[in-house]
RNA sequence: GCGCCCGUAGCUCAACCGGAUAGAGCACCAGCCUUCUAAGCUGGGGGUUACAGGUUCGAUUCCUGUCGGGCGCGCCA
């Protein structure tokens, strides 16, 4: 090793080499070779740590995409939280990234939604509804109902006794539960009418999608297209992708069905695309959308999903391989559980109560920025505990307050230059960089120099906690400088510099916590 | 039963495609405000990385098995 160093060209940068235990050689840069960072910080603004890494090539990140058929709960939000949070990062890395929300505007969970409303619709209009165990309960569904009565008044009113009419009794004990909606459908539809039926469904549509809308768009969470499954039928791309599967020859069918032979391509089992009602599945829709994002050109495609979809992977990726598209292009990111606690307990409801905790209701007890940051801050294959004491605690237990804080807190010391009849000149502070050589100076000004190289690594994984742990770091840096030295000293060289220093910390804490969908507030 | 994820300090979690003495926060103990925001800083104690093997110069990381927790195994979406 000893060799090695000595053969190593002279640097001017570099002070000493060191051989440092087995496989290890260090390097000691020279003091002051980093202080041009604080320039470089300044000159970029809002644009330094952005990477030209990605090139400019089109991701699509799909996220969220709950069904319409109610609030968005805490779940979610930790799909939101992380999905916005990820396709921002692989933006700052030079991607041009889709953000896209696949609606789920058909299949029967949909109908079951449009027939509860038309049921607690019924309610309102006086008759004597028995309203089916496995509807949806929840009051949102009531607010709907009150408005399509409003809007209609009794013209869409049929008598009770008429709808249950022959129709099975609701038995939550045993297995008719789903008989019985699916019959209270059918019978919606047939006493209703094509259009009709069509108007309390889109109303239930229309009203919970618009509420999904506004609740992820005050969390900071927006999106380049709301992509309909709906359209997917009308413009007949289910059936193209199934008659391509046809044609691929990994379909067959049995006891009346069409079925996908996905164990060809390692899935556990076959899977049907066409039930023996002539139906199609939700598969069916799904294998002509992903078929549609490949073709939509992507070069990457991520799709962010509940941890209880993993076993849906394969047989996604297994249609894609039958429709000639390479798989790997698919990334499929699994975002685990997120369990809130209160005081130490669960605070999550059961969903089978049909009580859960909302978006909403989170955002508004704990803030926005402190949800966003909770959620990002485990990895998303990770487990998460939700602490929502912690998350509102206004003390130094609080993660998300050290960040905003130390922001806040040289925000406001370039305020109180000025107060104190200090004028502050730029260039006279870029001159004498070279005087930021006090060892916690040379710590925070290394800790700035990673920034670009965070966002690249915590993009190119898409691992958005990386960024949220570097920024304590650089947090820490600065608390642990603004402690140890003033700042306001009367030399003018010294002073300029080190509040340029101190200027490009805080635009570095404001890019990314920008990143992440938290607020960089000028004062607490 | 099979498949996927997880198991690291009292608690919640990191650890950069195997690398140096495994790091933070909270909690606990001891200090720091007549000077730029104490929502801060400094120091300290705390570990057989669930367990047992294997691979190699080297394993929290990779492989096998066991134990424990979560999730999933529909002609639902």
């Amino acid at each position: 090793a000893g060799k090695i160093i000595a053969a190593l060209p002279p640097s001017g940068l570099v002070a000493r080499v060191e051989v440092a235990g087995p496989g290890f050689i260090n390097f000691f840069l020279v003091p002051g070779t980093q202080q041009d960072v604080v320039s470089r910080i300044l000159d970029a603004g809002e644009a330094y740590g952005r990477s030209t890494i990605g090139n400019g090539r089109r991701v699509q990140v799909e996220f969220v995409s709950a069904n319409p058929t109610g609030p968005l709960h805490v779940g979610h939000g930790r799909g939101a939280a992380y999905g916005a949070a990820v396709a921002d990062l692989l933006a700052a890395a030079g991607f041009q990234v889709h953000r896209e929300y696949y609606v789920n505007d058909a299949g029967r969970q949909m109908d079951i939604l449009a027939t509860s409303v038309w049921l607690r619709y019924l309610e309102l209009c006086g008759e004597p509804v028995v309203f089916p165990s496995n509807g949806y309960k929840g009051d949102y569904v009531f607010d709907i109902a009150a408005t399509l009565h409003r809007e209609n008044g009794d013209a869409l009113r049929h008598s009770a006794a008429r709808v249950f009419e022959g129709i099975a009794p609701d038995e939550p004990a045993g297995g008719d539960r789903e008989a019985h909606i699916d019959a209270l459908i059918e019978r919606a539809r047939s006493l209703l009418g094509a259009a009709r039926y069509r108007r309390v469904f889109d109303l239930g549509l229309t009203v919970i999608l618009d509420d999904i809308r506004q609740d992820l768009q005050e969390f900071g969470v927006v999106y380049e297209e709301w992509y309909s499954e709906h359209s997917l039928a009308e413009r007949g791309l289910v059936d193209r992708a199934i008659e391509r599967l046809k044609a691929s020859g990994h379909v067959y069918e049995k006891d009346g069905a069409l079925w996908f032979r996905s164990t060809d391509y390692g899935d556990e089992k076959d899977r049907v695309i066409v039930r023996e009602n002539g139906q199609k599945t939700y598969f069916a829709s799904d294998i002509a959308y992903h078929l549609d994002k490949m073709e939509r050109g992507f070069e990457r495609v991520i799709d962010i999903w509940g941890a209880d979809h993993h076993g849906y992977v394969p047989r996604v990726k297994a249609a894609l391989s039958a429709l000639s598209q390479d798989p790997s292009r698919l990334d499929v990111l699994l975002v685990q559980f997120a369990i809130l606690y209160r005081g130490g307990e669960k605070a999550q409801m059961s969903t089978r109560s049909g009580e859960f905790v909302t978006l909403r209701e989170l955002r508004r007890e704990v803030g926005n920025d402190a949800a966003r940051f909770f959620y990002i801050l485990r990895k998303c294959e990770q487990h998460m505990d939700f602490d929502l004491d912690l998350a509102k605690s206004r003390s130094n237990d609080n993660p998300v307050y050290y960040l905003q804080y130390a922001h806040a807190r040289i925000c406001s010391v370039l305020r109180l230059a000025g107060e104190k009849g200090f004028t502050r000149n730029r260039e006279r502070g870029r001159r004498n960089l070279a005087l930021l050589n006090e060892p916690h100076e040379e710590a925070l000004i290394a800790a700035l120099s990673r920034y670009p190289e965070v966002i690249e690594t915590a993009a190119l994984s898409h691992e958005p906690h990386q960024l949220a742990y570097y920024l304590r770091e650089l947090a820490n840096e600065f608390h642990a400088y603004y402690n140890a030295h003033v700042f306001l000293v009367e030399s003018d060289e010294l002073r300029d510099a080190r509040l340029n220093l101190i200027d490009a910390a805080r635009q570095v804490l404001a890019n990314g916590l920008g990143l992440l969908g938290v607020s960089a507030p000028q004062s607490m």
